[in-house]
DNA sequence: CATTTTTTTTCACACCCGTTAAAAAACAAA
DNA sequence: TTTGTTTTTTAACGGGTGTGAAAAAAAATG
């Protein structure tokens, strides 16, 4: 009975503690914690990371992510709902000023910022490839509704924003194979740079990806923003 | 003294029972393991995938396998070695046939061919899918060497059977990109399937790839075997 | 300063891992 | 059938896993 409602009394707190934000020192080692654990869930998929890796990378012993995170679990959705967040601030600049260019010229600006953004925040793209493999059993990776919604977000915002004419059906996929694409060049830079021989974090590489991403989209872009056969003349 | 030579005697005979086939019995349960060891790699992580699940799977208790293969490391190998071999058979009638269509015409027959060999062997792909993110320490992923040179081998034949004109630094940025994305679509069906709200092994997914790789790689393909800006008109 | 509360560490638990050695079973040769 | 060999199973090892309880340390409160 005692034991009872101290264990009650500690869920509570333990909630507070998640949620109620910037109470002095607990905070700090809740941030500490997010912070080592996003390192180690974008260098390995969810069931090889470990807390224990977590505490080793942070500096402190790994029962202390008991006392902030009820579970391996929890732990993984906070940082993957951190690192969306942060994605969703950056979305919110990354179609800034484009109307002002040609598809020619704001194709490039577009990717570009992807990409530095990217190697800023180089754990959102980098975790998403370290679990997109499943195989059965959606459900067994705790955050997989999380990395989902990401992703039908950033297409759908993509969508919005292009100034589509018409054939609605090509669109999506040309906006689903576009974020497919740069999330893996980006995502699982060291596995894609490797067979290039290049360096995944050189500038040679990334000028790779935008260079690559510019020839692969723009003339179907050009061909669905523009009508019909004028395509190939366009755009100076 | 008398273990010793036991030991190597051992030895010797275990690499006897991986090479020299078609032994009797021994024989049909090293098919046996490779045949539950490939399904276990082709829906976890290296790290993830286990010598006891790949047993359960056989229907055999998981030391048997070090019976036939030294470490877990070795029967990877031999499993991804197995895949890629059966690969290789696969590509030779890959291209069979193709000059005597259009481009309009072939490509969807040659992205056609590749989705068919996949649903018959689906292994290959998504173990490729599980094990493309890793970061840092390439290295300690046993047979990554072998994924890299069957992607750089199959790029270089594609590459080396398109009738291309000119411009190689395009073209390889197309391969490099129609392989990735086709080897993610069917890699990775089970998660590019969600997002769409289909069935990965539904017809109406697989023809959603055929048709997203025809719409995304066919007007850069014309554009580079044809001469510049006839590229919009032409093959009817 | 003394006491209480919050935070961190130490320890322990039950379970899964790859691998090895020994026992058991199945098979082959005599 | 008895012997010898090959194949399979059982048992055990050292080590890693997530999690919970208890002990210790640090900080806050009186």
């Amino acid at each position: 009975m005692n034991k009872n409602t101290a264990k009650v009394k500690d869920k509570l707190s333990q909630e507070k503690r998640t949620k109620q934000l910037k109470k002095g020192k607990g905070y700090e080692t809740r941030k500490k914690i997010l912070k080592a654990a996003r390192k180690i869930f974008a260098k390995h998929p969810y069931h090889v990371a470990s807390i224990r890796m977590v505490g080793k990378e942070g500096g402190f012993d790994h029962p202390l992510i008991s006392y902030y995170f009820p579970s391996k679990e929890k732990l993984f959705e906070a940082v993957v709902v951190e690192m969306v967040e942060e994605f969703d601030a950056f979305e919110k600049t990354l179609y800034e000023g484009l109307d002002d260019y040609s598809l020619k010229k704001g194709l490039p600006i577009f990717i570009n910022r992807i990409i530095d953004f990217h190697y800023e925040n180089p754990e959102l793209m980098r975790t998403v490839m370290q679990n997109t493999a499943h195989v059965e059993k959606l459900e067994d990776l705790p955050g997989f509704e999380l990395f989902i919604d990401f992703l039908i977000h950033f297409m759908h915002t993509m969508q919005k924003t292009l100034p589509i004419k018409f054939s609605l059906d090509e669109v999506s996929r040309l906006v689903y194979s576009f974020s497919a694409l740069i999330i893996n060049y980006l995502g699982a830079s060291s596995s894609y740079a490797t067979i290039l021989r290049m360096e995944p974090d050189s500038p040679e590489y990334r000028n790779w990806v935008q260079e690559t991403m510019v020839l692969l989209f723009f003339p179907r872009l050009l061909s669905i923003i523009l009508p019909d056969h004028q395509a190939a003349q366009q755009e100076p």
